[in-house]
DNA sequence: GGCTTACGATACGAGACCGTCTCGTATTGG
DNA sequence: CCAATACGAGACGGTCTCGTATCGTAAGCC
């Protein structure tokens, strides 16, 4: 999955097993699924769960925040190329993929605490922010941007307010009521009512 | 602000000092503002802050979850009654509501931390759930019936997605970009691009 | 086989916090 | 004055985690 270190290949000795690596991802995750918080995390717990020394995680990272950026990593796919079909189905792709990953439930529980809990390690919070959402919004804007000059999408618009008005919805509703499952079709619902609006007779 | 406890008034002896009280929610909260997490509160460090011996609040709350839901009570205040001037100002009304509590700094970075930490311990957050989402949630829905029967809303639209509509954006804002400002104007904004469509000419 | 490094396990001292308890003092009612 | 309770401060034994170090063993390279 993610290699903490690329550098210096150590060829002496025993090489490291992936296996532990893996493991003790894993374990992190598997964590923080059960409700644990970022906070309430040890390094040692994280050990014990992957049935691995202490020593072993330590030989990896540095401390809890190096580890716990690369478990954030983890969780990272490849979100999806806009089609060009229409900026209405663009639109529905880009909120479905949210939804199918809030949906993962393994990133349900996780993506709520990493939110809030983030914040407090403010530097973890940015390079977060700065290595995963900053892209998911930046394609999210081209796609609007392409919406506004094919006339698909009103010319006076915001583009920030617009890409909250999309994403908004899936997101309070993920993150606030979680068990209340994201429905099949949510994306298409959020988009076409955003799109057309809310007021009879158009 | 919080009388934790209101029943069985002792008169034998010295009464409980109602500046404790006040200290002791007061010193949880700026523990929070300054970007402590739920999970990494200490009653002991409460304690501390508050300039407090730690009996004085065991004396008060059995434990953390007590005290943590009376510190969340102490937030409140009464949401806007419906004007009932139209429903697009009742909702207007109601994100403003919502946008002064995200500015109130207190709020900003609390809420954060309250949200997601809360699901850890469930019962904590099912108090807040009900206690104080309820209340709002079925405010608001009043709001968007009373619309749909006025012919403000369309007649097909599911209730429980139109609040998310609204509310959505706002909170996705407050919770994931703190720091730029929930600029003014943003609930009307947002309540008259839902309605009207993010499409062009209607 | 010999060297080197990683492995799981565990011991270690340091330190934070827990919840209870005990100080000596302060503040009420009777 | 006296009994009762609250106060701030902090001692106490207990648990948990920290990050480091040291076991004996395992797995690669030469």
């Amino acid at each position: 999955m993610t290699a903490p270190e690329s550098s210096a290949p150590r060829l002496r000795g025993r090489p490291r097993s992936p296996a532990a690596d893996a493991a003790i991802i894993e374990a992190a995750l598997r964590l923080l699924e059960e409700g644990a918080s970022v906070g309430g995390l040890s390094i040692e717990g994280i050990a014990r769960e992957a049935g691995v020394g202490k020593a072993t995680v330590y030989r990896r990272w540095p401390g809890k925040d190096a580890l716990m950026l690369d478990v954030l990593r983890s969780l990272e796919e490849p979100s999806p190329e806009p089609t060009g079909a229409s900026v209405r189905d663009d639109l529905v792709a880009i909120l479905e993929f949210m939804r199918r990953r809030g949906l993962a439930k393994r990133n349900s529980a996780l993506l709520r605490s990493v939110i809030t809990q983030m914040h407090a390690h403010k530097e973890l919070w940015r390079a977060y922010d700065e290595n995963v959402i900053a892209a998911r919004r930046a394609s999210l804007r081209a796609v609007l941007r392409r919406g506004r000059e094919s006339g698909e999408i009103r010319a006076d618009m915001d583009l920030e307010l617009l890409a909250d008005l999309f994403t908004g919805p899936m997101l309070a509703r993920a993150m606030l009521h979680e068990w209340k499952q994201l429905p099949e079709g949510l994306a298409e619902r959020i988009v076409d009512t955003v799109l057309e609006g809310v007021s009879p007779r158009r």
